[in-house]
DNA sequence: ATGGCGCATGGAATGCGA
């Protein structure tokens, strides 16, 4: 069972990229992130017609998560239950038997900002919901998306000098979902130094692998021994107006499901 | 090095992303 996410950066603009990748690498599950466009303007009949349901949340301009599996998604979720939110950045559905758990986290913009602290109480709604309900009902359990959060130092590069996405109060909020029984899947296999998600369009950024590793693919305790591989897929990152990040992909062995 | 890009809104200039 191949999962992937991959944070688009407006699905109208990245339609094109997005329906050539799906045809290219054939996913089970892919989360999007950064719709920026309405429900009523998803483009629901070309994705069907690439082979792909579709569950999503959308809002104008801003935000919007989408869940796209080669089988329907069910139980769909929209939002972090108790957590009151105009922002759409969260939906969940089950796929096969996986819950899939989409996420377009805060990017929190300065230290002491409002903003800020937007990001770190929805890091906190999102850490007790999955610990108090989410986990304990669905065991098995994919926490995937765009995190704005770089967990290490091995997931900046080495000249990387901002605070935001690597300040001490969002690598806690990272380890702390970790501590819910989570693993960060791409640190389970031998990667490449530098290896990134996302590369600013400024700066000749891409070209200079001067980047960040934002975008994560977790798992429950229940399917880490069954990961195969995970993997940033840098191949869509240079096309030609191409979305800022690259898609993660984590293939999963799902051979003793029914056992 | 935070400027420089790209997207959205709205129809120019501004807000925002990360």
């Amino acid at each position: 069972m191949k999962i992937a996410t991959w944070n688009v950066n407006s699905l109208k603009v990245r339609l094109h990229h997005l329906l050539d990748w799906l045809a290219a690498n054939r996913p089970d599950v892919l989360c999007l992130q950064e719709l920026k466009l309405e429900d009523k303007a998803f483009p629901e009949a070309e994705i069907r017609a690439a082979g792909y349901y579709a569950a999503f949340s959308g809002q104008k301009t801003y935000n919007g998560v989408a869940i796209l599996a080669t089988s329907p998604p069910e139980d769909i979720l929209c939002g972090i239950p108790g957590f009151v939110d105009e922002q759409k950045r969260l939906i969940a559905a089950t796929v096969a038997g996986v819950r899939i758990v989409c996420g377009y986290f805060p990017n929190g913009q300065a230290l002491g900002s409002e903003k800020f602290a937007y990001k770190l109480a929805w890091l906190d709604a999102l850490t007790r919901w999955l610990f108090d309900s989410a986990l304990p009902a669905h065991p098995n359990l994919v926490l995937a998306g765009d995190f704005n959060i770089a967990p290490e130092a091995a997931d900046t590069h080495p000249e990387w000098k901002g605070e935001i996405l690597v300040s001490p109060p969002e690598r806690a909020a990272f380890q702390a979902l970790i501590e819910c029984g989570l693993t960060d899947t791409f640190r389970l296999f031998e990667q490449a130094e530098h290896s990134y998600s996302w590369w600013d369009y400024r700066m000749g950024s891409f070209r200079r692998n001067y980047g960040l590793r934002i975008d994560h693919i977790l798992v429950s305790r229940t399917l880490r021994d069954a990961c195969r591989a995970c993997v940033v897929d840098k191949t869509p990152r240079k096309l030609e107006r191409p979305s800022d990040h690259a898609p993660v992909v984590l293939d999963l062995d799902r051979s003793d499901k029914q056992k």
